[in-house]
DNA sequence: GAGTGCGTATAAG
DNA sequence: CTTATACGCACTC
């Protein structure tokens, strides 16, 4: 059973959801509202019963943006490499923002940049896996899966106050 | 096996 | 600053 709802945030509308064990899924929807759900139906499959509770959302909301909480509890299933980079995402430090490149040297596999930042690509959880802590080694912001300009917003946010 | 991607470094226009 | 070229490797078809 995955229980699913909308909430806003200061970033915009976003839809999360959730299994027994945690959050599997929380995405902006942004232009693409229309998108992301499908996403969602071909990842799950259409036969995963499913429950909405905008009420959770909120309170999830509440706890990311309010309260500044990122060590809610996720539940990810993936593949063993994109496991491996978020499990890595999640050990940078909240307001620190480190490469592509010094992401993959720290796993070990300098070499394997593009794929580190495809798996970073990957990540369905916003915000909790902090994939928007990953720029290019010149500085630049790089692209996000839900846009650049919110990705630059997070960082900031991030690095604003408390 | 071929094509692709949230990259990067370097060379050139 | 914007293309072009090459390298790299996980993932998808």
């Amino acid at each position: 059973m995955i229980r699913y709802g909308y909430a806003d945030s200061p970033f915009g509308p976003f839809i999360v959801a959730c299994t027994e064990e945690g959050i599997c899924d929380l995405q902006f929807l942004g232009n693409n509202k229309r998108q992301v759900i499908h996403e969602l139906g071909t990842r799950w499959g259409v036969y995963t019963p499913t429950e909405a509770d905008n009420e959770m959302a909120a309170q999830i909301a509440r706890q990311i943006f309010q309260e500044r909480k990122t060590d809610l509890p996720l539940s990810l299933s993936d593949t063993d490499f994109r496991m491996r980079v978020w499990q890595e995402l999640r050990s940078i430090p909240k307001g620190c923002t480190v490469s592509y490149a010094s992401l993959a040297a720290r796993m070990g596999m300098p070499t394997a940049t593009r794929a580190v930042a495809s798996a970073v690509a990957a990540n369905p959880v916003a915000v909790l896996v902090p994939c928007h802590r990953v720029i290019h080694s010149d500085g630049s912001i790089g692209e996000y899966h839900w846009g650049a300009d919110i990705k630059k917003a997070l960082i900031e946010w991030e690095q604003s106050e408390v």
